[in-house]
DNA sequence: TTGTATGCGTTATCAT
DNA sequence: ATGATAACGCATACAA
């Protein structure tokens, strides 16, 4: 028995009773394709608004095979692009009529755990935004039949248990590359980030061949194991504080934005030097800051509304085909390079 | 019926058959204070690792008064600290055993309809960091009856039915204008965010007030309706773009960092001039971007680790006592004022 | 300490 | 088109 105080949830049998129809035909009148006349689902609703019923979506879960929930588990929080893609798939899901559950992933431990700790709640599939997931976590999870869906969003894996939703990071890559070289810049400096799931490091992988194929030369790479824009700012300034104007790179292409701001930052306050003209900047991801008017970032933009659309589309979609999708975004140029 | 393919799901009962024990001893070894034997515990842990199995909390949620979940409505997405709120957030949330459900409010009607789907899912308590919650949906919220908790974060709110876990605005605000005084600014421009809950436009109203006592004259004061680096951005230079030198503030005292963000970046590159020396600006929150060598900005530091474990506190007590609470951060100061 | 009946609010399936 | 039966997986309350 409840607390007393807590007075009783109406359910289902309530409006039942009031509209005269049995339980069931109460169901039907707040499921779409159903089958009822115009009259008695009027008639249901009527009932419904009166005493303020809605459908309980936990038991719903329990008694079906969906839940309409999704998990996101998430990571890397001083990645600004991150807000971003939560409220593109926010509300891509949302309005849809699909709810988020959100696990923070808190630490490189803590894989495993979030990803038991969605599949307790009943979700019909599990989104991956973060950065600490590799192939053994996924795979582990996979062999334990707890994922109806496992997506990889805004990322894009190789793992054959996984969906991947990305842009075309070898395609992007390749025009950032062919950009660079339009632009006559020599002697290039590749940041990239931390390695995550199977095909980590495409597009430093990507930038060396486009150059190497054009240069004959490998370009000079440096490493971020966080998107963290101090922590590039620090191992930018590592990299090149100790060098003259001869050894500088021209240009230093960044695996996404958050690391070039951070490099950007670097070049102008703690070298003295100017963006484009001492040191360019090119990054990927075209966070709200990229475009203000202090950085003027030049980079590249993914088309997030679309794959977050996409991605509701596949968790709609009955068949088991293979989901994989790869998009193209464009380049976006700015001033910083 | 399941469909055929997915394969049954492992339940207590099953663990219960494997450890030869009933379903509710099952039940008692997942429990942390139940009354069980230390050695019947092991043996159906054993059972249960054997098997795979984990509660299912949505079926938990169902069955008890609690749900260990909690709804988080959130908007206001251009603003970098929702970024940091998230986290810190989830982060005590998670640690402590709730899970949380994100609700996208997209936009400024879908206020009542996010809080309707949020209870749908039995959520413990809901928890709102947005800005577009005016009393008149709160109390609706509340009349339904819908709501366990109604707690608003990081957002002062007199609103009787909701408890409100904020800095206290006027303290912070009385620190602010003291500092500001006897930095020896004489003519400071305010910039106020969004009208919000019951309390809204509280730091502005604290900082007039103060500027008041001590100059017996009223600050400038210019809004942006959104907390949008962007937005105030080309608000302060349409305030400003055509004014003398002696007509220009000497600081800008924003209501946060994503107002004073904004406001740098017009500045420097729009007008042209020099923080501080030119025009000071001061902000609210200490967003990261605030630390970084491109903004040095000085602001003022809200305890949100604190307050999000207090939150967790309130979540856990079982008590209907008044929960409000606020707390005092403190002013960091920085280069940009 | 352990086992048992009953209920949570819905949906799948079958019957009418 | 509508009604009825049996789960869904667990928790509460009580009995043993």
């Amino acid at each position: 028995m409840p607390k007393a105080e807590s007075l009783p949830n109406i359910t289902a049998d309530d409006v039942a009773a009031q509209a005269g129809v049995s339980r069931w035909t109460v169901n039907r009148a707040f499921k779409k394709d159903a089958s009822i006349s115009p009259k008695t689902r009027e008639k249901v609703m009527t009932a419904a608004q009166s005493l303020g019923y809605v459908p309980d979506l936990s038991a719903a879960a329990l008694a079906s095979t969906r839940s309409n929930l999704v998990a996101l588990l998430i990571d890397d929080f001083a990645n600004p692009h991150k807000l971003v893609m939560l409220e593109k798939l926010t509300r891509a899901l949302r309005s849809r009529g699909w709810d988020t559950l959100l696990v923070n992933t808190l630490d490189s431990d803590d894989a495993a755990p979030a990803l038991l700790n969605a599949s307790q709640r009943r979700v019909d599939a599990t989104i991956l935004i973060g950065i600490q997931f590799d192939d053994e976590v996924l795979n582990a999870a996979h062999d334990a039949r707890r994922f109806k869906k496992l997506i990889i969003f805004a990322r894009t894996s190789e793992n054959p248990n996984t969906i991947s939703i990305a842009v075309d990071d070898e395609a992007a890559t390749r025009e950032i590359a062919q950009y660079v070289i339009r632009k006559g810049y020599q002697r290039p400096l590749y940041m990239a980030g931390p390695r995550t799931v199977s095909a980590h490091l495409l597009r430093k992988e990507t930038f060396a061949r486009e150059w190497k194929d054009r240069f004959d030369r490998e370009p000079e790479c440096i490493a971020a194991d966080r998107y963290d824009p101090d922590l590039a700012a620090s191992i930018a300034h590592d990299a090149l504080k100790d060098r003259t104007a001869a050894e500088l790179p021209d240009i230093i292409v960044c695996e996404n934005d958050a690391l070039a701001l951070g490099v950007i930052d670097t070049i102008r306050h703690r070298l003295g030097l100017r963006v484009p003209q001492d040191i360019a900047v090119l990054g990927f991801d075209d966070v709200p800051q990229a475009a203000g008017h202090n950085y003027r970032l030049t980079t590249y933009r993914q088309p997030l509304t679309e794959m977050s659309n996409y991605l509701v589309d596949v968790l709609e979609s009955q068949d088991d085909t293979v989901h994989d999708r790869k998009f193209l975004g464009r380049l976006v140029p700015r001033d910083s390079a």
